[in-house]
DNA sequence: TATATTTGCATCGTGAACGATATAATTAAC
DNA sequence: GTTAATTATATCGTTCACGATGCAAATATA
């Protein structure tokens, strides 16, 4: 058996199982207001920035339209966005919240916090966060270069 | 804007995007070869330890059976594995590595130096992989313990 | 031994991810 | 001004992740 292959040895099955983990500990907090954790990353997207084309918030979030798009078209149905056609360029959707939308970030107010407490552990905490921000964001990068 | 809400500041964002890319990494490596991301990882499982049942596969993967079995049973159908049920728990289904199963460790003998070398770089090395694994070995076990 | 509970696995439905492909609008080249 | 290439979305098919539920075998309890 070779050590490349031992289970404990993977960054990825780590990486895999901790965004896995995590998304569950998001999940109670988001499904009583309708929405799953992609599309509350959605919503951090547009409460920086409102009214934006589909393109930019894929981009934003390093995912393709084809994954966003019908992703978008649920939290419309929801009533959390409008989806209209863009003026200067027919071809762009600009994704526009609506008060519904916008009202979440004050009812979603303490999911940072709750998530964040669940999180900090002996291993994780403002020690080690800056490091491991620091890391991720080196392999991310990395990784979205090639 | 509050900060606990932007988008750079979320860890869980970083995990889930680094997971992605990092599992796009492996894709053209597997797929030749008829497998998944997910599918490689319980392969890895049965090369530590052949002939389990699928609720130890599960369990070592921190998933759940129920997104075990459909990737075992696809997986039965390539003819990488069989599915036997228990002798002395006939609730158990045992999986068992076929030939071609064992085989595949010898194909994918470069696989995980191929990732790791298009993973290396200024931010994930030698010197930062042992805290980065330390930090989110923490984060999984507080967060599989609730 | 009969009944109740637990356990192991499977099925079903929904929401993602993503490659491949399609469509329509825009822009570039000729 | 046509035609060609590019760009912005959308559609389709396959695989996962996971909650809810079902079922049968095993175990505990009466």
């Amino acid at each position: 058996m070779k050590e490349q292959f031992r289970l404990d040895n993977q960054l990825c099955f780590r990486l895999y199982t901790a965004s896995r983990l995590l998304t569950q500990a998001y999940n109670p907090l988001l499904s009583g207001h309708g929405l799953t954790y992609p599309q509350y990353l959605v919503l951090l997207v547009l409460w920086e920035k409102d009214s934006q084309p589909v393109n930019d918030i894929a981009k934003r979030l390093l995912l393709e339209t084809n994954t966003v798009t019908p992703l978008l078209k649920r939290m419309e149905a929801e009533g959390i966005l409008t989806r209209t056609q863009g003026k200067k360029d027919a071809r762009q959707m600009i994704v526009t919240l609506t008060k519904k939308g916008r009202d979440l970030q004050d009812e979603l107010a303490c999911v940072p916090e709750t998530v964040g407490s669940a999180v900090m552990c002996k291993s994780v905490n403002r020690d080690t966060v800056p490091a491991l921000f620091e890391t991720l964001d080196g392999l991310i990068k990395q990784l979205s270069q090639r």
